[in-house]
RNA sequence: AGGCACGUAGCUCAGGGGGAGAGCGCUACCCUGACACGGUAGAGGUCAUGAGUUCAAAUCUCAUCGUGCCUACCA
């Protein structure tokens, strides 16, 4: 007997280590099952869990656990991410709390320390993943930095260096001057600011005269080479001059005429700093300026900044700013609003700086992602992103993919102190293969962490070797991820998986949406809104938190999480808990008495009793077939048996196809309906007075096997979505073995629409009788007297035949069903398709109730029927709309019609006997 | 500056050319032998606004107003 509500903690632990001791989760290498693979993206080492991974994994677990249910060969890799700069952050803090820092500890230490630090808090993030049942191969888990993973990093790196896709060169990059390392462009962030627009006079060298510059950062005035107008610009056509002075400094710069120069902006006059600016740089080549670097690798001014050397950036502006007041330089100041680029690690402010850095060239690579995705070959789910991947993709500028730390996988190049030669090679060299020398040093810096991750789908199946694992599952099936990484991650999977391996590295990119709190705002620390999953998982349980974030993440909207969604879904587990509570009071003694098979007969042979097992799936080889627990032929069943088992088969279908199209929502609200409010609400109240009946007769037999039936089923399509809960019932229903993992997913084609017809207008009948019952204010505990008016012989004997059910759901004492014209006097009246419902009233209640719940039903009618009869007026609507479509309205208004009929003919019968 | 998404019941959201839906909340009644984490019934909506296309618009088109988000080197 189960217990009288669902505890998860007493459950989730059990299980889960049990899958894991049973191999469950892991994949075959090969197999003839058709193969289904998804990489995880690898969270940080440091990383917590947060909302974002909990709905990115519980949707990548549902695809799995029901692939598996299918019978797939499944492949789930599981990993962590080095992540570079955060990490080493994280370790950095930690020593300076000790009084060391990682230059006094030198290179090799620090990474040793790095080493240690992962070795004992980067497993954080991977067991809170296995708390929210995360079914991945656990046994081959992989790391970024793992020597395999270096390997295929050096392959690559080497590869494009000497197909010339990889360059070393002096470029703007953005350098945070607090993790004093350069940035990919997309590892900035862009805020909008409140700042200062600074008009600076610079004057003429000649002395008479000069020009007005406008600039938001006066402190890179200090580096300027020359100012630029705009050769179209009337204001500047005949200048009696060639140079300006720059002011504080006194350099002479020459005025250049320069297209870019917007001439509505400012002055018209624009100072260039090449190596401080990305468009001034541009301009610097094409005039061949010098660049003059001011600002050293830590955010202070170098010696190139004269008197202001020494100082840190900002305080260098305000002195700047003094100066240029001072010597009556600066013309005005204007507040200004202009977007600041900020260190998406640290938030610190970003500076465009001259650097000699490693770049990827990125547009060859692109042309054939954005190919592969307009082809088809790889799928983006929901399309609305395709676009947002086309436009990045064709607007892609070359990727800085060095970076100034330590942690990570140093660049494989070597430089020749002697002759300069640089080497790049697989292994280390001895010697300069130009020279001869020995006197060569490996290049410092480490390659971006997303280096590294963009080769996770295969290098993490062992590439480059050639191994089993990549022929058995590269492509993989699809890759689920949030949009905030489209670019940093898929964008550049795609790229390098198309180079190295000749193929998409995935048929399907499903992009999911943010989590967010309750009122719509994205969860940070800072704003405090941050909800912990796993804190969620303890209070509600796994299976409810996974099931809210599946039945809220519809395609193309965030999901608000709050507790009290969460506490919803925990209820409709404990419903699921109470149902096959239920199911197995009555089941489990049966089954000592009486065996499903047995009271199945030949069930195999019956149409509806045979599950497909797909014989040859390897992962049945372990001997776990499922026993059939079977049920009878669907001639011998009832009305409500036959309708629950068409109606589970239909919704197995639509579930599956929900899935399949990654509509996770639609998936979890099928099933929540299904079970609560078809199967509990009226498949299990029908069948408990023959479940309670003393009789042990063939009725009963079925019933069970039915019952039992459906309640497996309904565990193997909640399994998915539910692990845990799935799991524990699964045991206890007689007839099942091993786990729930290893059943397949029920594919039986029976369905009995003229069952569900019949059930439909049973259930209409029951709602009427209990809406007069509620309207009426008539208690449960006072039973009713009814008469149903039929005309249909064919619905007379079928209500006949099924009374006990009527009277049982609608709590009467009485029912009958008189000959046409035998109407009772006082009575409430309900009307469905094709009967008239009488509940007698006599001496029960007084009857204004009664007409004014007729005139508002009437009310109702009338409206509707406004609406259909317009429509059928509208000639129009007659000769042009289809005629199904027309002949659907004309039946809608003779129903609606005759429906009001006879409830104003018994409105004026009540009226007329003047209660 | 461009682009994308979204405005539907009190709240959170499905739906997406021919009957306005769900969950939560609310109201009334009910401890009926699975479940009060429950049951039955009920109330509640000009589907943001304005125009257009159509026999028919919550749904398609355009505009407007709001709200998010993304991309971007105008100093």
């Amino acid at each position: 007997m189960l217990d009288k509500s669902y505890d998860p903690h007493a459950v989730e632990e059990r299980w889960y280590a049990f899958w894991e001791e049973q191999g469950l989760f892991e994949a075959k290498e090969t197999s003839l099952a058709p193969s289904y693979s998804i990489v995880i993206p690898p969270p940080n080492v440091t990383g917590v869990l947060h909302m974002g991974h909990a709905l990115n994994n519980t949707l990548q677990d549902i695809l799995c656990r029901y692939r598996r249910l299918r019978g797939d060969n499944v492949l789930w890799m599981p990993g962590t991410d080095h992540a570079g700069i955060a990490t080493q952050n994280v370790v950095e803090k930690k020593l300076a709390e000790q009084g060391m820092d990682r230059h006094r500890m030198g290179r090799e230490k620090f990474i040793e320390a790095v080493w240690e630090w992962r070795e004992k808090y980067g497993g954080a993030i991977i067991h809170q993943l296995k708390r929210l049942g995360a079914s991945c191969d656990w046994k081959r888990e992989r790391f970024t930095m793992d020597e395999g993973l270096s390997r295929a990093v050096r392959k690559v790196f080497v590869t494009l260096y000497h197909e010339g896709l990889i360059y070393r060169g002096d470029y703007i990059i953005n350098w945070c001057p607090r993790c004093r390392t350069a940035l990919a462009d997309l590892e900035v962030e862009h805020e909008t600011h409140d700042g200062h627009l600074y008009h600076i006079r610079y004057p003429a060298e000649t002395g008479q005269g000069g020009l007005v510059i406008a600039t938001t950062r006066p402190e890179t005035m200090l580096g300027d080479t020359a100012v630029a107008v705009n050769p179209e610009d009337e204001r500047y056509q005949n200048l009696s001059f060639e140079a300006v002075v720059l002011p504080l400094v006194g350099r002479v710069l020459p005025v250049i005429k320069e297209n870019y120069v917007d001439q509505s902006f400012g002055t018209g006059a624009l100072k260039i700093t090449p190596a401080h600016d990305p468009n001034d740089f541009e301009i610097g080549l094409r005039h061949h300026l010098p660049s003059v670097k001011v600002l050293a690798d830590d955010g202070t001014m170098n010696s190139e900044a004269g008197r202001f050397a020494g100082m840190e950036r900002f305080a260098c502006r305000k002195a700047v700013v003094e100066a240029l007041k001072k010597e009556g330089f600066l013309e005005k100041v204007e507040p200004y609003q202009h977007a600041i680029g900020h260190c998406y690690r640290c938030q610190t402010l970003v500076e465009p700086n001259l650097s000699r850095q490693w770049f990827v060239r990125t547009k060859p690579l692109a042309e054939k992602a954005i190919e592969a995705v307009a082809s088809g070959k790889t799928r983006i789910i929901p399309e609305a992103w395709t676009r947002t991947y086309y436009d990045w993709m064709h607007n892609i500028r070359d990727w800085c993919i060095s970076r100034q730390i330590w942690w990570g996988h140093q660049i494989p190049a070597w430089t020749c102190a002697a002759c300069d030669t640089v080497t790049v090679a697989m292994d280390s060299p001895d010697a300069c293969p130009a020279c001869g020398s020995s006197q060569i040093v490996q290049e410092t810096d480490v390659l971006d962490t997303w280096f590294s991750s963009a080769l996770w789908p295969f290098s993490t199946m062992g590439w480059p070797e050639e191994t089993p694992l990549l022929k058995t599952f590269y492509p993989t099936s699809v890759l689920v991820t949030g949009f905030d990484i489209l670019f940093f991650w898929v964008a550049r999977m795609m790229m390098m998986g198309i180079h190295f391996m000749k193929d998409v590295p995935f048929h399907d990119v499903y992009v999911h949406a943010l989590v967010r709190d309750e009122a719509g705002k994205k969860m940070s620390k800072s704003s405090g809104n941050v909800i912990d999953p796993i804190e969620i998982i303890d209070r509600y349980g796994t299976d409810a938190f996974r099931f809210t974030l599946a039945a809220f993440a519809a395609q193309g909207r965030d999901v608000k999480m709050s507790e009290k969604r969460v506490e919803g879904y925990r209820h409709f587990m404990n419903k699921l808990w109470n149902a096959a509570r239920f199911c197995l009071m009555h089941l489990e003694p049966q089954q000592r008495a009486h065996s499903p098979q047995q009271a199945a007969g030949n069930a195999s042979e019956s149409k509806i009793g045979k599950i497909p097992h797909g014989g040859d799936s390897p992962l049945l080889v372990q001997g776990e077939l499922q026993k059939e627990s079977a049920v009878p032929d669907p001639e011998a069943l009832d009305l409500y048996d036959r309708w629950i088992l068409s109606r589970k088969n239909t919704v197995a279908k639509e579930m599956a196809e929900a899935l399949e199209a990654y509509r996770f929502n639609d998936a979890a609200g099928i099933l929540y309906q299904f079970v609560w409010h078809e199967f509990c609400d009226w498949y299990i109240e029908i069948v408990k007075p023959i479940l309670y009946g003393k009789a042990h007769d063939n009725k009963k037999e079925n019933t069970l096997a039915v019952l039992g039936r459906v309640l497996k089923d309904l565990l193997i399509l909640l399994h998915p979505f539910a692990p845990f809960i799935s799991e524990e019932v699964w045991h206890k229903l007689p007839g099942t073995e091993h786990s729930i993992m290893t059943a397949r997913f029920p594919e039986d084609a029976f369905s009995d629409p003229v069952s569900e017809r019949r059930m439909t207008r049973l259930m209409e009948i029951v709602s009427g009788i209990r809406n007069v019952r509620g309207e009426m204010g008539l208690p449960p505990s006072v039973p009713l007297d009814v008469a149903i008016l039929v005309q249909d012989a064919d619905l007379k004997d079928f209500l006949i035949e099924h009374e006990e059910i009527l009277i049982h759901l609608a709590k009467l004492k009485g029912l009958s069903l008189p000959a046409d014209g035998a109407k009772p006097k006082k009575a409430a009246t309900t009307v469905v398709d094709g009967a008239t419902i009488y509940t007698l009233l006599e001496g029960v209640v007084d009857f204004s109730k009664e007409e004014k719940r007729l005139e508002k039903e009437i009310g109702k009618l009338a409206d509707e029927l406004t609406a259909v009869s317009s429509k059928l007026n509208n000639e129009d609507f007659l000769r042009k709309a289809p005629s199904d479509v027309v002949k659907k309205a004309e039946e809608k208004r003779e129903l609606l019609a005759l429906r009001r009929t006879k409830l104003e003919t018994n409105l004026k019968r009540l009226q007329e006997m003047g209660h």
